[in-house]
DNA sequence: AATGAATGAGCCTTCATTCAT
DNA sequence: GATGAATGAAGGCTCATTCAT
């Protein structure tokens, strides 16, 4: 009688499904990827998706909603920031690196979303985004100074985000184009960099 | 009998076919874009593709193919770039925002083409990309000075080019989270701040 | 471990199951009809159906029988009739539009076998449509006199018939060609219409 | 350039497309029907369905047009009728019965149709139907004379065609209640009966 | 050179049914 | 006795492609 659909077996198929077709529609978009592979990799017979998530579109959206959720962990919103804006801030880069361990179809699929969203974004950019563009803000406004209005603070936290999705988004251009950046230079090095660099670039919004 | 078509009528419907496959492809991507869309969009029968380009890849090629053209011809590469380096590096970045502009159809196509490459990105890496980075890594290396290493200079391209690309590679993602954005700041103020904020990342990279 | 499902449960699931089948069947044909339509309303499993009734049109068999048996359960085929011929024709016809009133879906269910026979129409006119036809038949003969041969008989039962049988066999279609013909005239004008007219054509039929 | 295809091609296989169609869209009904079956029987690959009719439904609609429009013969609507009012709804009555030749797959469509209309019979029940409707009208109005109002005019009607829809697409419950119902009696015979018996019921409506 | 007609392959989806619990 | 989960078969439709003209 209930909606819900929780038990154990319900679950774990659920998981395999969105697991396999993250995979696929990373390697191949969302056209491109098919029930057959997507279940031929779960080990499923194809009407599973129907039963479990109605179309194919709506495991697409599972599968972002699945992906933004891992990566934007949510306990982390919700952590104590220390110290100045300075430094809350560059905990804040750390973090977003942090963030983007996990299955590597996890970053190609938000990136295809981030470039031309499809109503799977929609349904979730509030919910699992927003609450991070405002963090965000917040220390950026602190830095910034009350002097600062509100498009000084876009400007500066597109700057700071940019930096940062960029790495990890266009890892494959930036491979192609410098072959052994990821061996000379760790993650943790761009982050101190992005720190740096971004808190010089505030610090002069201020002067003037 | 020969294979090379150059009269006049078929170049004319050669053209039309590729600059309506590369709306196409721009808007839907590969795989959603359809022939029957495309060939109803450049006003000719939907056996003209397969007529004139083999089939649907070749057409697609050839559309990344003329968007290389068109924008490797831009003179703005060879262009002389005077000033100081600070100078040389803002005009660089105008640069960036100004090919981006305006409905054109190519650096979608590309940008496609990041995300999922097909055997055309190595070109397209190769012919339009290498020369922007080869220029704009000068610049920098110019301004960090001598003691720079090479590792600092990529960070720091990193830093510069990922704010431009972001403005217009994540549009969508960007308007959705303020949807005003586009109207309260222009690309040239979005230009100006990126040089502004990225040169004071600059300097403090030089001053320890 | 008896095959015969008798205990109350189970017949209260049967009942509900026949009651939901009914309405979908009728509204939508035996094809149309799906599972799990039925099962939602009837407000159990899907599963249910293969378990009470083996499978779909086992169920559409026992929808037909039921819907028979109600009909001919019915008294009045075997009521008394007083009065003279004509007046006993008369409320024959008041009885057939009588039998029709309603949301009931039974004769919907008949009229679809009548358009598209499965095995189940035989018992269907055996059992139902020809005890009316012989009553009917009975009182034609009477009003036409012993000269009429069976040819006449038979032509005008036809005529009288398909009068009733017309105004809500195809009311669909009629309702299409005169939107407001079941407002401004109702079953009993139409049954009265019906009668006069069809008497009037029964007294000519002997007038030669 | 054009988008009526009337190319000699085109056409035959358009009529073999529907003739199949009929006769598999008659026996099973518009659900059970696949588009295999009906493809199979005209010889043609299943994908035709959709470039000629664009889907089952409307090539579905695109038979049931054919069929009314095969038989309400145009031509007999502006024949010229002559005689008593009387005189010409007997040969109207008439006229009715000789279209029903053809096909016999075409009575069962239309019986299905009216009985329970899709949307294919709303697209043309004002282009095929209602003329004939009209022009009945008038002639029963002229019988029945100035005294009679709408309602009159409307069950008359209704009487005088249910005689004639019934014969024939009530047919096979027909043959059924009386097996050698079509050999005693010619299709002549029936529209000569009801024609007498009709005219009685309607000289009798204005007789008071 | 170009096109209307036709096709085969494959995709997404739905459906009735079954199975384990 | 009853059900949630899972499945194989089949259906309608779309697509890129080919063929005859």
């Amino acid at each position: 009688m209930t909606n819900i659909k929780n038990n154990a077996a319900t679950q774990e198929t659920r998981r395999k499904l969105i697991e396999a077709a993250g995979e696929v529609f990373a390697a191949q978009g969302l056209h491109a990827a098919t029930i057959k592979k997507i279940t031929a990799k779960a080990g499923v017979n194809s009407a599973a998706i129907n039963y479990h998530f109605r179309d194919k579109f709506e495991l697409y959206a599972a599968v972002v909603r699945h992906a933004l959720d891992d990566m934007c962990d949510h306990k982390r919103i919700f952590k104590e920031l220390v110290g100045t804006p300075e430094q809350q801030l560059k905990e804040l880069i750390f973090d977003m690196f942090e963030d983007t361990r996990g299955p590597s179809w996890r970053t190609t699929i938000l990136a295809h979303e981030f470039a031309q969203p499809t109503a799977a974004l929609d349904a979730v950019v509030e919910e699992l985004i927003r609450p991070h563009v405002q963090r965000m803000d917040n220390i950026i406004r602190q830095i910034l100074g009350s002097t600062a209005d509100e498009k000084q603070v876009l400007q500066a936290a597109l700057s700071v985000v940019s930096q940062c999705v960029h790495y990890f988004y266009n890892r494959e251009l930036i491979r192609r184009l410098h072959p052994q950046v990821f061996d000379k230079c760790t993650w943790q090095d761009m982050a101190e960099h992005i720190a740096r660099f971004s808190i010089a670039g505030l610090h002069d919004m201020c002067s003037q």
